[in-house]
DNA sequence: GTTACAATTGAACAGGTATTCAATTATTTG
DNA sequence: CAAATAATTGAATACCTGTTCAATTGTAAC
């Protein structure tokens, strides 16, 4: 991969950062599998629907979740694979135990 | 995959926090394939040498790069395999086309 | 030692952002 | 229609963070 340019940079940037928060890439995470509406999802994670529905917002706007209505609820689904792939890749660097003794 | 922890969201979220900035991005870019110095990624990307040494310390920290000193310079390099990984799959979500039509 | 280059550090500032709370909109049910 | 539930929205706040600039440290060469 050569230097990335500028533009690219700051679209990629924007995906990592929406997920860069503990609590949209945990609500990422809660319809991962299967869509969830969002006082469920606001139960499961302990957070106010008010502060869910924010982060749906964003994480919808970017394209990483799709909504649908299903008469009151409105359910949130992971939008596509890639996703999925990349929190598994990641999931695993972090888990990785202290085999880089910080090369001087 | 369940829902995640509240500890391990955290860790994660960090990473992605790291390279959810741009200038940020575009470092671990750099020294994706080949060890690169300070001054040579400052030049290369156009910013200041003092800004990608605070870049570098935060990413070095999380273990994203590796540091080894040759002489005056100090070398930088990604830490390992998931972060290609990563990246790669996230480039591809962000060059899809729209055939996301915001399903209502 | 001193000069020169490379990189790091710290303080300071500006802009961004996660969260809360109250108010509002949408949808279904009586 | 009114009442109830679900979700969204907007404003306000407190905190965080990217960047700059000047000063400092580390290393090599003279």
């Amino acid at each position: 991969m050569p230097t990335l340019n500028e533009d690219t940079a700051v679209q990629l940037a924007e995906v990592f950062h929406l997920i860069g928060d503990p609590n949209r890439l945990r609500i990422v995470f809660a319809c991962l599998d299967e869509p969830v509406c969002v006082s469920d999802m606001a139960a499961r994670l302990g957070l106010s629907p008010s502060l869910v529905s924010h982060h749906l917002r964003l994480l919808r706007a970017a394209r990483l979740l799709a909504s649908e209505r299903r008469g009151k609820q409105v359910f949130y689904r992971a939008a596509d694979e890639h996703i999925r792939s990349v929190l598994r890749d990641m999931a695993e660097h972090v888990e990785e135990p202290d085999n880089h003794p910080e090369a001087d």
